[in-house]
DNA sequence: TAGTGGTCTAGACCACCGC
DNA sequence: CGGTGGTCTAGACCACTAG
């Protein structure tokens, strides 16, 4: 029933929501990775509707601080802080932080001379013995990205000697500078956002994700016909 | 009440609407500026809710194609033809969506030695054979695109036994992963949309929407993400 | 199987735009 | 002023996840 929901009135009811929630989050209620409440609980917690309330969750989503999937609990991705940089870096962070397991298969690890460009991206002599690393990366036992990556002599060494299946070398090495990386994503697993500030005026500030084509290639569904629009 | 809606299941109602006016607008029904259909107006034309109408205004609203005030009717912002980001990766599968019929005009078709950049995305050994193809893409008959592409020896051998004509090399690679790409498009013809937010960090890595698990379109994703960009 | 998010409906009141 | 989008409610069924 109605509710004259005349509170305030700047504010909508929704925004307050999602600030709330943002902030409890901020505030260390929440870290990243964990679960948030459900849609039900927090209707009633805030005493509104459950439409309110997926209304308040989209825009954290579309702030990118949530994630969620049909059928589990939101998840909170990160907060609205800076992140830190090992925290933008892993790819083991990141997975846990959406609530998957990460894990790695390692395709390839040698001990070569630099290339060029490597050595001038790792800022040692060109020819200088390097790692590289060639890793699949799973994302709860799917493959999702193929990791290139190049580490100087010392480093290498370490790198060489880790688990390399299931750890995170970017948390392992902690500090120690440099690792040059070519990541190339399966394209229907994972979707970048990119976000600009200068570039574009009207037609920016949005953070697309919706399907594109869904799994399934044959139905091709032609979206409505002649009561539409043409 | 209740609807039904059971028939056949994929494609939510909203998404179906949504990619009916997005293909209106690319028909060129609706030209950029111009202002579209009342919410009450299309829900009753596509007779669903009003609110099913706004979930498809929504996400029209997160690719940037339309624009909204309180008050005053939506309008089209991006001209006929927006690419967002997810749907970069396959050009046939963009143009279908868009309700055009994808094709080709392949100008070149050659085996040679890797260049040093090639050879570097595609990390294989400096003048290792490759395959280029230079190919002119069609959005039903008008040229809109350059493509440039470059596939290491044994992707190459099949991407050469491909009927590049009307094919789509990125479909049908399925799982393989490895292609680098320099596409070039006609700026008439397309336009980009940069997706811009507050958020701290330049680039950030999302969790895909969609659930499923079976038959993935494969993709290169230019990431880029080498670490160490700052 | 129970819980959760995804989708949809059919109402309602409001702030604002344009005629 | 009537029409429009923005917000909110209170139901409902479904697909999926997790224990």
């Amino acid at each position: 029933m109605a509710v004259d929901q005349g509170v305030s009135h700047s504010p909508s009811l929704y925004r307050k929501v999602a600030e709330d929630i943002k902030a409890a989050i901020a505030a260390g209620g929440y870290a990243a990775g964990t679960r948030l409440p459900s849609e039900s609980e927090l209707a009633e917690r805030y005493s509104v509707s459950r439409g309110t309330i997926r209304q308040a969750f989209a825009a954290l989503r579309a702030d990118g601080v949530i994630a969620s999937r049909r059928g589990a609990r939101r998840v909170v991705i990160g907060g609205p802080r800076v992140q830190s940089f090992g925290e933008l870096l892993s790819f083991s962070r990141w997975a846990r932080a959406m609530g998957e397991v990460p894990s790695g298969r390692v395709i390839a690890m040698r001990r070569r001379p630099a290339k060029p460009l490597e050595a001038e991206r790792l800022a040692i002599p060109a020819g200088s013995p390097i790692y590289h690393l060639v890793r699949v990366r799973l994302l709860s036992g799917r493959p999702v990205m193929i990791e290139r990556g190049a580490y100087p002599d010392p480093v290498g060494a370490l790198v060489a000697g880790m688990d390399l299946e299931t750890g995170s070398i970017t948390e392992r090495l902690e500090g120690v500078p440099v690792e040059w990386s070519d990541d190339r994503y399966l394209g229907s697993a994972v979707a970048f956002s990119v976000h600009n500030s200068t570039a574009v005026n009207a037609l920016s500030r949005t953070r697309a994700h919706r399907g594109e084509s869904g799994g399934r290639p044959p139905g091709r569904t032609e979206s409505a016909s002649d009561k539409g629009l043409k």
